[in-house]
DNA sequence: AGCACGCCGACT
DNA sequence: GTCGGCGTGCTC
């Protein structure tokens, strides 16, 4: 066979101009260096500027005219080459989700280029578990102390990455406790991100008939190399991670290795803590703060065999393994699996073609499973698991409903039903803790003019502007500040007044009807720092606060054993959202937040306050009936023609030119329409028609088949290219989980 | 993304 | 006449 000799590259450049294979020749001194999926260095342009690229095809034949051929510069050897296995992932990516192919290759290499080895530190139990404890009782302040040392009751030694992760331990504290002997802190020259543990390995737990089956299932498909996506419908407290683990150690048993991803916020010390336990060093955990070589160990660790399991959001997906066998999706119905950057990806769909192509399964597990998701399963493309029981043995919450019409029209003008208030007290007496819900920021905390219904906006974005307590307007998009008004700018009224029902405006009211109760808030602003969202956690569950105020944040996953009486306070805001979601969004926020109130052996109180009892996506919740949730959404959805019924093209026109842009959206629309002859949504401003004063229009598309939306994607495409003095630029998202 | 080519306005 | 503005087009 003749040797190859050209090698067709992918320049690093995010352009649709320069988005296809460039060819070159390999010299004869790289010829043993130069593979599929290489990174290489190339001479590009007039100027033969150095670019970086990956090699996506080796051949021995061109069309290019053979004077225009230039060589391979380098293959530097610090940056990481890709397998050909992942290039064929980047190429489903690129035409699935409309990318540029260089966009879709640096999507699916987690890490950029190789990075030197660092030491490793693990904190080691020096006393005694009775010395620690005769420390600890009593001992009412050092709160951070105190979370090191409950943590090193259960475990003798610890990576101190975790400790500094997720228990927030400051160096001071373990300054302080290295003098009083507590601990000691381990130097060792190893690979970072790994996690050594030496423990003993918990002994499979034993599961549940309804657990059983479905891991005795799974592992005899794998065996009769049967691969299916399989969805786990479990609700809070029945068992999935248990059926994760069971399956993660069937197959790495087999010389396979597991992906395991999780919305990153709700992955917690007592989850990963159970990982660790049961398969020690063989994991690795992969999150946004780690640095350029934990990661890249992580991946080198994956290539060489020496961790079998990742858990990770969903990046991790990309985790270079050998000989991947399964991939877990713990709350699959999650809205972060979704990217919000280009390649637009679904980390749901991409593991489904990931595992295709390795031969490998995929659990999904939700307590309220993704509408899309449990259609799939109903029709047969998934097998559907169902886990009713919970093995925890708390009693489902008791939830009552408070109708804020009601409350109103008996005089009640406070944010907090009379029921919450009556709780709040009792709980506040038993000194058990509380959380307070509020669906949305954003949505709140608007001013308006009560006299003519004026709303204060954003100039540059269109947004209403949110109040904030120190009396300034601020625009949540571009952070647009100004001063609130005296007067209504419309019409002069002096009623203009900010709408209370902000996370600020619910602590200020809450502090003032019970002024003994110490308050937590946690949102979007305090959550701003770098850790504090774990430190405001950590602080909550060491009972530093009676009452935690926030947003979606606080009711993802977190088990509060203390929280007996969770509030929601306007569980119908996120019903107004502009988006087909909605509805679904809202009853998976009641559910969970449900979920959240006596989880430990109190029992628990949900009330849920709303303006519309009888809206399905409430009263569903209320019962916690998910499967008469979804049938009647999937009624909706289906007469809509709403994924997952059909698939939905959004295209986003967005320029500085009002009428440019609106031009260009009408003109896209109308050439479709013509071209296509179907249906197009739109075009109309988005729900957000400006920001930073770079205007939005907005049309969908929808189709039974996403190839054909696919087709039209390419054909919108080639109209932009041959229209290059458009200076907008045009956006495109497949099956979107945003509105725009 | 760069770099070159090229076609119009104010300069030694 | 020419220097240089940046709009347009091409890159193996």
């Amino acid at each position: 066979m003749a040797e190859l000799s050209l090698a067709k590259v992918i320049i690093n450049i995010s352009h649709e101009s320069v988005d296809r294979p460039f060819t070159y020749i390999i010299p004869e001194s790289l010829k043993e260096r130069v593979n599929l999926g290489s990174a290489v260095s190339v001479p590009f342009g007039a100027g033969n500027t150095l670019k970086k690229g990956y090699v996506v095809e080796l051949t021995d034949h061109t069309d290019v005219a053979p004077e225009k051929l230039k060589e391979i510069a380098d293959v530097p050897d610090k940056d990481i080459s890709l397998s050909d296995k992942r290039i064929a992932l980047a190429a489903w990516m690129k035409r699935n989700y409309g990318s540029t192919m260089i966009a879709a290759l640096k999507t699916v290499i987690p890490v950029k280029e190789k990075v030197k080895e660092s030491v490793k530190k693990t904190v080691v139990r020096k006393k005694t578990p009775e010395e620690i404890e005769a420390y600890i009782t009593g001992n009412k302040r050092n709160a951070a102390q105190l979370r090191l040392l409950n943590a090193l009751l259960d475990e003798e030694r610890i990576p101190k990455s975790i400790l500094d992760d997720k228990l927030h331990i400051l160096a001071s504290t373990y300054k302080k406790l290295e003098e009083l002997g507590f601990i000691d802190i381990e130097e060792e020259r190893i690979v970072r991100g790994a996690v050594s543990m030496n423990v003993a390995h918990d002994s499979h737990m034993k599961l549940s008939p309804a657990q059983q089956t479905i891991v005795d299932e799974v592992r005899d498909d794998f065996d009769k190399n049967i691969h299916k996506t399989y969805l786990i419908h479990g609700i809070t407290g029945s068992g999935k991670t248990e059926v994760y683990m069971q399956i993660i150690d069937d197959v790495i048993g087999r010389g396979r290795q597991a992906i395991v991803l999780i919305p990153e916020i709700s992955l917690t010390y007592q989850t990963l803590m159970r990982f660790y336990k049961r398969f020690g060093d063989r994991v690795c955990v992969m999150n946004s703060t780690l640095s350029k070589g934990e990661k890249y160990d992580i991946y080198r660790q994956a290539i060489e065999g020496e961790v079998d399991i990742v858990i990770g959001p969903r990046s991790a997906l990309f985790t270079p393994f050998n000989n991947l066998g399964v991939i877990i999706i713990d709350e699959e119905h999650e809205g972060t699996y979704k990217s919000e950057t280009m390649p637009k990806y679904h980390a749901r769909e991409t593991a489904i073609e990931l595992a295709r192509m390795n031969n490998a399964s995929v659990i999904l597990g939700s307590a309220t499973p993704s509408i899309d998701s449990y259609y799939r399963a109903k029709i047969g493309e998934y097998k559907l698991f169902t886990l009713t029981e919970r093995l925890t043995g708390n009693q489902l919450p008791n939830v009552i409903v408070s109708d804020l019409r009601k409350e109103l029209r008996e005089g009640n003008r406070s944010i907090l039903s009379r029921d919450l208030q009556e709780l709040i007290e009792d709980r506040l007496n038993k000194n058990e803790q509380i959380m307070l819900f509020l669906n949305r920021r954003g949505m709140a905390g608007f001013v308006s003019c009560r006299a003519c219904g004026f709303v204060v906006k954003c100039p540059h974005c269109d947004v209403s502007l949110s109040l904030h307590r120190n009396g300034k307007l601020v625009c949540h998009y571009c952070g647009y500040t100004t001063d609130n008004y005296k007067n209504c700018p419309q019409c002069g009224s002096k009623y203009i007044l900010g709408f209370k029902a902000g996370t600020e405006q619910v602590e200020e009211i809450v502090q003032k009807m019970y002024p003994k109760a110490r308050t937590l808030r946690m949102d979007a602003d305090t959550t701003k720092k770098k850790e504090s969202y774990e430190e405001i956690l950590s602080r909550f569950l060491d009972h530093e606060a009676d009452i935690l105020i926030g947003t979606q944040m606080i009711v993802k996953g977190h088990d509060f054993k203390n929280v007996t009486l969770m509030g929601v306070l306007a569980a119908d805001m996120s019903l107004f959202a502009a988006d087909y979601r909605a509805p679904e969004k809202t009853f998976d926020l009641l559910t969970q937040a449900a979920g959240r109130a006596g989880r430990g052996d109190k029992p628990g109180d949900v009330v849920i306050q709303t303006y519309q009892p009888d809206h399905y996506a409430i009263s569903f919740s209320v019962d916690q009936d998910y499967e008469g949730f979804y049938e009647e959404e999937i009624g909706y959805r289906d007469l809509m023609d709403y994924p997952p019924a059909a698939h939905m093209l959004s295209v986003l026109v967005t320029g500085a030119d009002e009428k440019a842009c609106e031009a260009l959206a009408a003109n896209l629309a109308m050439g479709v329409r013509e071209h296509f002859k179907t249906l197009v949504i739109g075009p109309a401003p988005a729900s957000v028609s400006k920001i930073n004063d770079v205007y939005r229009q907005v049309f969908y598309l929808k189709h039974k088949s996403y190839d054909a939306l696919v087709e039209i994607k390419d054909f919108l495409e080639a109209a932009l290219s041959t229209r290059k003095q458009f200076k907008e630029s045009v956006f495109f998202d497949f099956d979107p989980q945003n509105g725009y």
